[in-house]
DNA sequence: GTCTATAGTGCGATAGAC
DNA sequence: GTCTATCGCACTATAGAC
């Protein structure tokens, strides 16, 4: 991040990660796939949480409250204390668009991921991925609106999502 | 798409592409910025298609109506005739994870324009990208639903299209 | 059209941990 | 003595500079 940040993603060469770590470029790419990967290390973990919080909410959650209330654990549960973190890394994300696309498809493994969680509750496919697609959308709307604030960090991230969650239900509301 | 099938997308080169075309790799490169790029040709025509209907759809017509309306005329004009078409580059894409990459950026970018054109109808920021990406959620179940049928291509991608949006609307009731 | 930097892979050697 | 982490090196293809 540090590397990335200074001079930019693609003026960054593996060579130059190794080195500041003390690796080889070879040690560099068996613990990441490739020069993108480094920076996305923590959504396996993330998407655990979320996976976790959706199997063990109580029954009576519909579908989309199920993920939402994921959503917002993670949001109290892991975001609020790396605000600036977040910030810094998203900044790095938004100006390459190969990086871009990786964040893109963490994303959507992590929605199919908790539309499995929900078939698991016995939700019917296509209910459980609209329901898990949705609660990603709002959870990059709401992300998005989080860092791209003031700095502050003001507006806590939990209550951005419950904000924009019932702002979707307004917005389909008219279909 | 011949060569992607033949042997795959890894394993085939840019040279052997040139090469079928009767061009050189220089020329490709001309052509499409990178070697994904050339099964994404038409991208820029849906974006142009959608956007043109969205600025166009009647006032009456709520965001998330303009969006889904615009959905089916290209489900009706565009992707009607193209079915085994869109089948077998789905069948590409699917067996390879860069080429996934660009398709949601693709579609995030599609997502992006559709909100923007929903902004110019006087639509607040927020409500806007929530549509916009709501919208792109439906497309995305359908399409995959469409062009994971049996081949028959019997259910119509506008008809599919319909059926998501609606169920989307019960799914967020529950928020 | 030519040339080159860099990402990423395959394979084997080596060193250290337990 | 086995297992695992790092390293060294050769090699290819993409993609960009000129």
């Amino acid at each position: 991040m540090e590397l990335y940040a200074e001079r930019g993603y693609e003026s960054t060469t593996v060579a130059e990660i190794a080195e500041r770590a003390g690796l080889t470029e070879r040690t560099f790419f068996r613990y990441f796939s490739d020069k993108r990967e480094v920076l996305f290390y923590g959504s396996a973990a993330l998407s655990e949480f979320l996976v976790g919080h959706v199997e063990g909410a109580p029954a009576a959650l519909s579908p989309i409250e199920a993920i939402v209330s994921a959503l917002v654990a993670a949001a109290e549960g892991i975001f609020a204390e790396r605000y600036q973190f977040a910030r810094r890394r998203q900044a790095i994300i938004a100006a390459n668009g190969d990086l871009q696309e990786r964040e893109l498809i963490k994303l959507a493994r992590l929605a199919a991921a908790l539309a499995e969680a929900l078939r698991q509750r016995g939700v019917a496919g296509t209910t459980a991925s609209l329901a898990a697609e949705a609660g990603i959308s709002v959870f990059k709307v709401s992300f998005e609106r989080w860092v791209g604030g003031d700095g502050s960090g003001d507006q806590t991230l939990a209550k951005i999502l419950r904000e924009s969650a019932d702002e979707l239900r307004a917005v389909t509301a008219g279909i």
